[in-house]
DNA sequence: TGTAATTCGTTAGCCTTGCTAACTAATATC
DNA sequence: GATATTAGTTAGCAAGGCTAACGAATTACA
């Protein structure tokens, strides 16, 4: 059974790990206005890559209320990168699209976020890369764990 | 010097490392709401526990601009968690302190969060969490931030 | 079958937090 | 002493989060 050392460490890292994770994703996020398509389009964006969801999947997967996801889909389907259509079985469900035009969105402004982390990236020797990629292989391990849940 | 294949290493795990990001963040955040201070406060307070600094250098510190920094200073102040100071030398200078109710704000609020994801790391073996634990050091160079707290 | 409960999404209205542009006040420079 | 620069503020806009309250559609069931 651990002992309180390990417990200390657990909450000094996750101290760590919070702030980086804070940090790398602002420096990231710099580029979104260059694509058109702001960050939550773009997240939302990259759920529907798999294919149509409804209204209430899109919110849940975002962890977002209703409402929020109602507001972002209406402005997506403005903006032409996403669309609604009504279900064909049950006429309170929306099941949202995205075009092809919020595709070819959504891979330029994710190629030029992953784009400015690989730049910093490059900045490490191989070694730190793999260390790097170990702990991204860790915490994706955990996260993955337990379901999100709301 | 590096070549293709590194630079294609680098975009897969500069890919998988902004998902983790992304991810664990929102874990975290699940706690906001029960902390009574908004998440910007509580991360302006985690950079002002190191001491007071100029309304400018917390801008750049949590990479804002002025203006947006001005009013969540001035919301701070009103809040109580704050207290703006003019610099005896330069009258155009603005020095942010944490008061201690704020610093008592932040403990509080910042705990769930670390708590969250030191509940997450706790289900790894030692030799993962050291992995975690260089990979954060690693980030936190190239993105320029001391090693240290916050 | 007809009414009541539930479910899905929307509307309205609020709050926080980003931004830029344009300003004031203070200091530095020449 | 005039001018330029610097620090911060004000005003006004937009995005994106929330809850409360609602309408429409579906389901459950007496």
């Amino acid at each position: 059974m651990p002992g309180r050392a390990s417990r200390a460490r657990e909450l000094e890292v996750a101290d760590r790990l919070h702030s980086a994770a804070i940090h790398l994703l602002r420096r990231a996020r710099r580029t979104d206005p260059l694509t058109g398509v702001s960050p939550a389009q773009l997240s939302a964006l990259s759920v529907l890559m798999s294919g149509p969801k409804t209204l209430g999947e899109l919110a849940a997967a975002e962890q977002v209320r209703p409402p929020t996801m109602s507001r972002l889909v209406s402005a997506m389907e403005r903006a032409g990168v996403a669309r609604k259509l009504t279900d064909r079985d049950d006429a309170r469900v929306i099941r949202v699209h995205a075009t092809r035009r919020g595709l070819r969105a959504l891979s330029r402004g994710r190629a030029m976020r992953i784009e400015a982390i690989a730049g910093l990236l490059s900045e490490l020797d191989p070694d730190d890369l793999v260390t790097v990629e170990r702990a991204v292989g860790t915490i994706e391990k955990i996260l993955g764990q337990r379901p999100a849940r709301r």
